[in-house]
DNA sequence: AATGAATGAGGCTTCATTCAT
DNA sequence: AATGAATGAAGCCTCATTCAT
C-alpha cells in the first residue's frame, strides 16, 4: 500500500517519527553530539533502521530542515495572508514568529544548530543542502523584505533600505531570541514580541 | 622569567599562537571538524604540543572565548567611553560592533559556532564555561542595556522595556549580521551599520 | 509447469536473469563491492527477490561458477571434438579459449575475481564450492593435459612432463591474458592467440 | 632519532611489521576478508595503531605492493645481471621467479589477490595505485620483454612477437603457478620451473 | 618544552540475512 | 512469487587523551 512520493505508509510514518526524534535529540544535546545511534535509541529501534529510511545522515538533516521549514510556513503564512496592510503584516510577522518559536522551540534550536554546525564533506555550509523546491514558493511569502517593500510602496512606511532593514528585523525577531531562549528557557517570548511590535512600528511608520 | 598567571613568556606566546590558529581553523571548517590535530598542524607543531599547553580541549575552547571577548572589549569599550550622551553611545555601540565584526570575522564566526555547538561532556551549553572573572567587569560595559537605561534616565530615549529592547538590538547588531556574513561574505557591514543607526534612532528617541 | 530440478520455468528464468546480472555487476565493480542489493537493482527487483531465489549469497556464487563453466564447456568442447590430431586439438584449444575470453570477458573477469576473493565463512577457497557433478564430465574434456597425453601417445609431441606443461599452457592461454585484458581492455586477444599457437607448436612438436 | 623518509626508527619498524602481518593475513584469508582489525590483531596491537601508521587502508595496500615489488626486484634483478646471454637470462628469469615464488608464497598470493580485488572508491583497478617511482627503474629490469628483445637482436632467438611472447611467458611463469600453488600448496615449483626452462628454450631458440 | 606512539570510544556506512505480509 | 522492514555484525576512519622519552 503506497502513499505519495512512492512511499509506503509505514515508511512515511517512520520517517516522520525519526525526523521528530532527531529534532528533539539535536535540541537537547546539540547537533555535534546527536549521533545516528542516539537518534535511533530515542525512537527505540536499531541504528541501522535510521539508515534504512535515510540513505545517509545528510539526507536526514535535509529532512529535518524541510520538515521545520514546512511547519513554519504552514503556521505563519496563513496568518500573514489575513492581513491587508503592511503594518498589519509586519505586526503579524513578529507575533506569529514569536508564537511559533515558543511552540516549536526544539525545532528552532535544531535548525539553528544545524545552520551553524553543519558542513558537507567539502566543508561547505548548509545552504548547499537542497531545500525541497516546492517549499520555496511558500518560503518567499515568509520573507519580511516583501512586507517592507509593500509598506513603502503603499506609503505606510517611511524611507529606509529594505534589504538591510529586513536583516535587522530577522536578527531581532529570530536570531536574537533563539540565542536568548537557548541560554534562558524562561525568557518571556510573548512579552518580547509585543515590545518588538512597538519598536518596529516606531522605526518604520511614516511621519 | 615569568609573566602573570605563573606563565613564562614563551608559554604565553605559544598559548596565544595556538588560540589564534584554533580560531582560524574553526572559522574555516567549523567547530565540529576542528580537531586538535588540525589546529596543531596549522601552528606547525605536533598535536601533543597543543595538549601540553591546554590540559584539554575544553580549556582551549575557554581560552578562545576569553580571547575573543577580551579583544571585543578592548576594541569597543574605549570607543563607548568617548561618548557622553546615550544616543551617542548607542550609535557608537552599533558602529563599533560592525567594525569589529568586519575586522574579526573569523573570531566572531568561531565564537558563534562554539556557542551553538559546544557542549561539555554532560551536554551543558557553553555558558557553563567559566569566563575569566576579570573580563566580567569590562563585559558589563559592553552591555547595551546599560546604555538604554542611561538614555531613559536622562530623558533622551522614549519609554520602552530596557531588557527586551536590548535583546532586540543585540539581535539586529550581532546575531543577524553574523548569520548573514557567514552565508554571504560580501555582505556590506558598514552600510548595514549606518542603516541600523538610523533605525534604532527612530525607535528609541523621545518624541 | 516444471522444468528440471523441480523448478518452474519462471523460477529458472529468474535465476538465469539474476545470475547474468550478478556476473555483469561483478565484472564491473568487482566481487568485493558487488552486494546483493546492487545485483537486485541491476535486475530491477527488490533485494529480497534475489534471496528468494538463492538461499544465500554462497548459493548465488555457486550458480555463477556453474553458469560460467557450462558456457565455456558448451563453447569449447564441441570445437575440440571436431579435431582428430593432438596438434589440431591444441591449436583449437588455444584459439577457442581466446575467442571465448573475448566474447565472455565479463564472465571470465567475474569468475577470476571470485576465484581470488571468494572464501566461505571458514576462510576456505572457492574450489570448496561444490561444482555441479554433471559438469565434471564435460570439464574433463576441457583439460589440456588430456590433449598433451594423446599427442605423446600418438608420437605427435616430443617428450615433456604432461602435467607441468599443461599448467604452463593454462597460464599462458588463460591466466596471463585475463590479467592483461583486465588491465588493458584493448589487448588484441586474437593476435595473441595466433602467437601462442605458433609458440606452443614449436614447444611441443616432435623433432 | 630519525632514519630516512623523515621516519623514526620505531615508525619504520612498525610499518614493516604491519606490512608483513597484512601480507600474511591476506594470503591466509584473502584480501576481501583481511580487515584492518584482523591485521592489527595479528600484530598484537589496537586497530587504531595500524591507522596511526598508515593514514588509510589504501596507504597500507600501497605499502604492501611496494614492499613486494621491492623484494622481488632485489631478489631477481641481481641474478639476471650475472647472465650475459639472452638465453641465460631467460633461464634465470624463470628459475629465479620460481624460487622467489616458493620462498615468498604469501607475498605473491597477497599481491595477486589485491591485483584482482582491489578497487579504489571509484571502482578503478589497482594499477591506479601509485608505485614508488624509484621502484620503476628496477622494475623495468624485471621485464621479460627486454630479455626477448635482446635475444632477437643478438640472433639467439628465433622470430616471434616480443610483447605477445612476453605475456605468454609471464602467464606460464607467474600467473599460472600462482593459481596452482594457491589451490595446491604441494605443487612442486622447482620441477615446474625446470620444465618451463626446457619448454621456452624449445620455443624461442633459433633453428 | 616538545613530541611520537598508542589507544578506546565512538561516528557513519554497507551488508547479508530474517521475517511478516 | 515478491517485497518492505528491520537488524546485528562488521568495516573504515576520526578523535581526545595518556604516557614515556
Amino acid at each position: 500500500m503506497r502513499s505519495n512520493d512512492g512511499r509506503t505508509f509505514t515508511e512515511t510514518a517512520r520517517r516522520t517519527q525519526i525526523t521528530q526524534a532527531a529534532i528533539d535529540v539535536i535540541a537537547e544535546i546539540g547537533y555535534a553530539k546527536a549521533s545516528i545511534r542516539k537518534i535511533a535509541e530515542r525512537v527505540g529501534v536499531a541504528m541501522s533502521v535510521v539508515l534504512y529510511h535515510f540513505a545517509s545522515k545528510d539526507e536526514l538533516v535535509q529532512a529535518i530542515i524541510n520538515h521545520a521549514y514546512r511547519e513554519a510556513i504552514d503556521a505563519i503564512v496563513p496568518e500573514l495572508e489575513l492581513e491587508r496592510t503592511a503594518a498589519g503584516k509586519l505586526r503579524t510577522y513578529i507575533l506569529a514568529n514569536a508564537f511559533f518559536l515558543r511552540t516549536h522551540r526544539t525545532q528552532y534550536a535544531a535548525v539553528m544548530d544545524i545552520g551553524m554546525s553543519y558542513r558537507t564533506a567539502d566543508g561547505d555550509l548548509v545552504n548547499s543542502l537542497s531545500i525541497d523546491p516546492e517549499l520555496m514558493a511558500g518560503f518567499t511569502k515568509l520573507d519580511v523584505a516583501t512586507i517592507l517593500r509593500q509598506g513603502q510602496e503603499s506609503g505606510e512606511f517611511c524611507d529606509f533600505d529594505v534589504e538591510r532593514t529586513a536583516t535587522a528585523i530577522r536578527g531581532a525577531v529570530i536570531n536574537g531570541p533563539i540565542m536568548e531562549v537557548m541560554l534562558n528557557p524562561e525568557f518571556d517570548l510573548d512579552g518580547y514580541a509585543e515590545e518588538l511590535v512597538a519598536l518596529f512600528d516606531r522605526a518604520t511608520r511614516r511621519g
